[in-house]
DNA sequence: ATGGTCGCCTTGCGA
């Protein structure tokens, strides 16, 4: 059984409902998951997706901020969620399979413009939040999982426009790469779109302020995919869908898919 | 050149 997973995030699943239905429409990934819904999980238009065959969903959702959703056409099994930094932040749910995989859809901090937690505390909360991912990643050795989302770190230098440049720009700091090394190596979590893809710069994410986004092209890899250990070898076939971003009032981040033979 | 653009909690804030 060939499953395919994809993990956008939509910045206001209300707004683009329609983008999300044409993706589930041209690319018919079976579970896709959402991050910066930005809305609370009755508001968010299953309907339209249901119409597509995507009628089961796991959400956490709050009003404006946040929120994440894993949409899917086979049957979903609440997997629970976890207050990272105990904020009441809707940015990690879980969901499984019937085949018992289980998905772990997050929304890491952005960790706002200066990486200096003494006078930042939002990139103190960044760095928290993935300790604390870490220590649960140590505690419980994940297994026949996926792990995605828009983790909001570009770990490697052909993951951003220019590494030079992006050394002091949060998302591409040492510190943030080093602890997202650290947190990604505690679960054993393979990087399944550079193990798919290891050559070449790659990126997700676009910002809104280009002139032109695409000619200019100072992307960021910031939308991943990971697999746990067990169940690596059965990954194929990644890709990020950099003409998404092009798209009528885009996200400014681009879906990135991945398959599973399992 | 320290700008620029989004979306929602809105005339500010987070990204």
């Amino acid at each position: 059984m060939s499953i395919t997973i994809a993990t956008w995030n939509i910045n206001s699943v209300r707004l683009r409902a329609d983008l999300v239905a044409r993706l589930l429409r041209d690319e018919a990934p079976d579970v896709l998951c959402l991050q910066e819904c930005k809305s609370p999980v009755d508001k968010i238009p299953l309907e339209t997706f249901a119409a597509r065959g995507y009628g089961h969903m796991v959400a956490r959702g709050q009003k404006g901020y946040n929120g994440v959703a894993i949409l899917s056409r086979l049957p979903l099994e609440d997997a629970g969620h976890r207050d990272f930094v105990g904020k009441g932040d809707a940015r990690h749910v879980a969901a499984r399979l019937e085949n018992g995989l289980t998905i772990h859809n997050y929304y890491v901090p952005a960790g706002g413009d200066v990486p200096d937690r003494d006078v930042n505390e939002k990139f103190g909360h960044k760095l928290d939040f993935l300790a604390e991912m870490r220590a649960w990643f140590t505690d419980t050795a994940p297994e026949k999982s996926v792990l995605v989302g828009d983790l909001n770190i570009a770990p490697r230098e052909d993951d951003v426009w220019s590494h030079k440049q992006l050394l002091k720009v949060v998302s591409h700091t040492p510190i943030e790469v080093d602890t997202f090394e650290t947190t990604r190596e505690a679960g054993n979590w393979v990087d399944v779109t550079r193990a798919d893809i290891p050559e070449g710069q790659l990126y997700s994410w676009w910002s809104y302020r280009a002139r032109d986004w695409s000619a200019a092209d100072k992307g960021r890899r910031l939308d991943h995919v990971w697999a746990s250990a067990d169940i690596a070898a059965a990954a194929h076939g990644s890709r990020i869908l950099r003409e998404v971003r092009g798209w009528d009032q885009p996200s400014d981040h681009a879906p990135v898919f991945a398959s599973f033979d399992l």
